[in-house]
DNA sequence: ATTACTGCAAAGGATTTGCATGTGA
DNA sequence: TCACATGCAAATCCTTTGCAGTAAT
């Protein structure tokens, strides 16, 4: 099953741009991902189904995607990682524990964005944040 | 003028390593530098009042800092920044207009974070956040 | 028929490592 | 004294780039 809900092609055909196979392969690994990826697991992932594909080709093909704002890209611990990019901005919890990858919404931080602007008249434009911590599972398991 | 304050030597001797002139000059450097540095701004520093010291002895002086509690390390944009090792918890508001860089203590995000703790169990012991946004200047002086 | 896109290989930059020498305790 | 640290140079890793060939529209 591929991605076709959402016409990936006609998005970056509309900007004047081309679908190809090997777009269309990287999209997948991404969506295939879930949460977040690395350009390794996208690579492994893409070599698995085609060992032709070039890893320069991997780093081209996501920044493209990044400017079609086909994908969003965030820092995890110094690695860079790739999502398809959603509506609504959203954040990240991260568990260092299990490594589990909690999505929520902005909403939980909206009123501590609200604060900083009330306090310090800087306008909060972080829309993919990563908090780390231990999530409830791991925390309810003592190691 | 130095950070004799904190007495690093002593600590580190406490843990049963050596001070020396190169470990003080960088922690010097960054020190003086206030906020967050790079390591190239460190060996910048470093360069001009000891133009022997190497490359290889900032990166293991820094990782060495880290493990000592001294230093801690984050994320901006891609680039990796450090600074002196702080008692409390704080983070940042980075300006992506002017590059100013606010500190912030922990309180403006503790309802958050207990927030996030309540909805989905998840503890977040993020203790060196970055947001990114515009400041009150660069928002009162449109470009 | 165009011209965007890809693969390849090489370049580039940042960081790490091995080893001999130097030095703090 | 002697293990810890440093300097040096080479190795390594990740990412980018130039170019010629390929393929999407």
């Amino acid at each position: 099953m591929t991605h076709t809900q959402h016409d990936y092609a006609a998005a970056i055909r509309k900007q004047g741009f081309r679908m190809t196979p090997q777009r269309e392969m990287i999209l997948d690994a991404v969506c295939e991902a879930g949460g977040h990826t690395t350009v390794d697991e996208i690579y492994s992932r893409l070599h698995a189904r085609a060992p032709a594909v070039n890893r320069s080709t991997v780093y081209r093909t996501l920044e493209f995607l990044q400017e079609m704002h086909l994908v969003v890209a965030a820092e995890i611990g110094g690695q860079c990682v790739y999502e398809i990019a959603h509506a609504q901005p959203h954040h990240h919890l991260h568990c260092l524990v299990c490594g589990a990858n909690i999505e929520i919404s902005q909403e939980a931080l909206v009123a501590a964005f609200a604060a900083i602007e009330r306090e310090h008249g800087f306008a909060v434009a972080t829309d993919h944040l990563v908090l780390t911590g231990a999530c409830r599972a791991c925390r309810e398991t003592p190691a």
